[in-house]
DNA sequence: AGAAATTGCGTAACCGTTTTCATTTAATGA
DNA sequence: TCATTAAATGAAAACGGTTACGCAATTTCT
């Protein structure tokens, strides 16, 4: 079992079948025309030395990979994975292998990536950014599509929804149902997201009259610990909201699991609303009302948008484009009516 | 803004700085001597041209991409994500990046990555598998290390953890507590860990003096809707058990949901014991007992032992190693006392 | 049949690095 | 001062493919 470890090259195969190397480069892409014949013979001996390009050679000289890389900031995130989920369904069809990267919500570790071998080299990016500065998107010269978080002038397309609606919608159900004392958790307005939900809830909030408690804006950092503290605090202050709403899917999971621990009931004592789906607002009885937004069509457009970027020739750089995606308020019982 | 739009090489920088490229490899890569002078001068180009490195030419040559990937069946599965950030943790410390590859529990997609352009350039593997073959792992030829799921005679190393005892011990539990009637829910036993975790649940029967009914074994794929339907079953049918024990994450995720359904109080009604934590396990009150395992410790210990792998010489192919984690059962209330 | 067009394939340059080996230059010693 | 050794650098051969170009050998056309 003397094994030569080293790999059969191009010319090993060329040698073995009497020909040139272009010639069984060409038969091993079907770029040029080869007799039928040497096609043959070379297809075997290709088979029986179990000859298999490699591609990083190939990509040296036609600076292609065939890859493509989603970055998002945190794996666990269901919402994340569902996006990577779209793409990578896309990608595939379209001949793109699909990577995943995650940077921790870490600007360095963002960085860090795309300095690396393969920030440098994959053909094209699906980024949901950790970064807040347009100088850092616009230094990326592959071809990318921002998702869910856009900065403006940097230089790229976007698939976004409409977060302002979403957050409006909620609000206004919320009012219409009767509640005027309502709360938002939210955290940081970093990115449009953040900001857009809480601008959505204060214009529902003023043209309906009312005017929001500043104590009823509670703002993290977007974690299931701040939802959880936040409820608490919200809901043994002396004068509590009637109304949350739970701007992103892991506040929403804090404010359930608060809401449990003090022993009360959503939908009656407490109506809450939450931002996308999750487990346990699916879970609980009543189930939860949420705003929700097509995650993976949102990766299915953005991997669409990427590929149609990365086949079209350079001089189609039309302006850019955002995509507008829909959110819709599924309305469960978790929001109590206080009049008729 | 006329862009020429082509990369800048080390040859660029070799002219600028009227030195050949060995000279600018060198300082690059700070491998060989060079001359302070020189040195203070090639930098200050490479600052001003904004000269970074073609990594894949580099890799040409020297056959290292400083990459590692970590595959696995769901990325949706919190157990995955678990082992994944573990990884990612200790090989970011030794300099290596991760990629991360779901190949959505389809044998196919798991060969389509090693076949793929990352298949072929990364320095090593960490797998949570797909396959069932021995053959398939064999013809691996880059370092790997299997996690969690291990065939025999695959010829790599693994990181696990003692299934059997796990159910074992989840199983001695429920008996000490007095109950006779005991259900599993499982899966296929296409894996160590399926199979061991039915035979440590038979064991523990068996010892215990007790036959295990048939129909209380309930074999589906492990999947939360098996979880819920085989629990539904289970607790409509004439003889019901008075415990369940579910076999993975999901499949206790199912379960609550079913016994929720059915307003039965868990821990009351019916006693429940999951492996792994998750979510709802958490949620619900009382908390279920879950078999623990150490995940993110998995993929640390996976990463180390990948990453010595790779540093080591050849020769120092040892024989295989297995490395078994232990597994923690965590008693909450989900077990309801039947006898002193 | 001879010119023209087509087909099949080999030669060699190239992609952007690293690295060995040889060579030049500077430093050291007697 | 001149030989000896050490330090700094350059030339060129890899690494494993792709592809423009050109030349024979066929085929097609008139």
């Amino acid at each position: 079992m003397a094994k030569t470890n080293k790999e059969i090259t191009i010319k090993d195969v060329a040698k073995q079948a009497n020909v040139s190397v272009a010639t069984v480069s060409r038969v091993m892409n079907g770029r040029d025309r080869v007799s039928e014949a040497t096609r043959k013979k070379i297809l075997k001996i290709v088979e029986e030395m179990n000859f298999v390009p490699n591609t990083m050679a190939a990509s040296m000289v036609n600076k292609k990979t065939n890859m493509l890389s989603v970055v998002v900031p945190e794996i666990q995130n269901p919402f994340y994975t569902a996006v990577i989920g779209g793409m990578v369904e896309v990608a595939k069809k379209e001949g793109f292998f699909t990577l995943v990267v995650s940077t921790n919500s870490d600007e360095a570790e963002e960085e860090e990536f795309f300095e690396s071998f393969l920030g440098k080299n994959v053909d094209g990016i699906i980024l949901i950014g950790t970064h807040k500065d347009a100088d850092f998107y616009r230094n990326i010269r592959k071809p990318t599509i921002l998702v869910d978080r856009y900065i403006n002038d940097c230089g790229h397309d976007g698939v976004l929804i409409d977060n302002f609606r979403g957050a409006y919608e909620a609000t206004k159900h919320f009012v219409d149902y009767g509640h005027e004392r309502i709360a938002i958790i939210d955290g940081a307005h970093d990115f449009n997201d953040g900001k857009d939900r809480y601008w959505g809830y204060r214009q529902a909030m003023h043209e309906s009259g009312l005017t929001p408690d500043p104590a009823f804006h509670k703002q993290g950092n977007w974690l299931e610990e701040d939802g959880y503290r936040f409820t608490m605090e919200l809901l043994q202050s002396e004068q509590p909201p009637t109304a949350i709403f739970a701007a992103n899917n892991v506040i929403c999971t804090g404010a359930i699991k608060a809401i449990r621990d003090l022993n009360l009931r959503i939908g009656e004592d407490i109506s809450l609303i939450g931002f996308d789906e999750n487990e346990l607002a699916q879970f609980v009885q009543p189930r939860v009302t949420v705003v929700s937004r097509p995650t993976r069509e949102m990766g299915i457009q953005a991997a669409e948008m990427l590929i149609q970027k990365i086949k079209g020739k350079p001089k189609e750089q039309t302006k850019l484009k955002k995509m507008i995606l829909d959110v819709e308020l599924k309305k469960f019982g978790s929001v109590k009516r206080l009049k008729a």
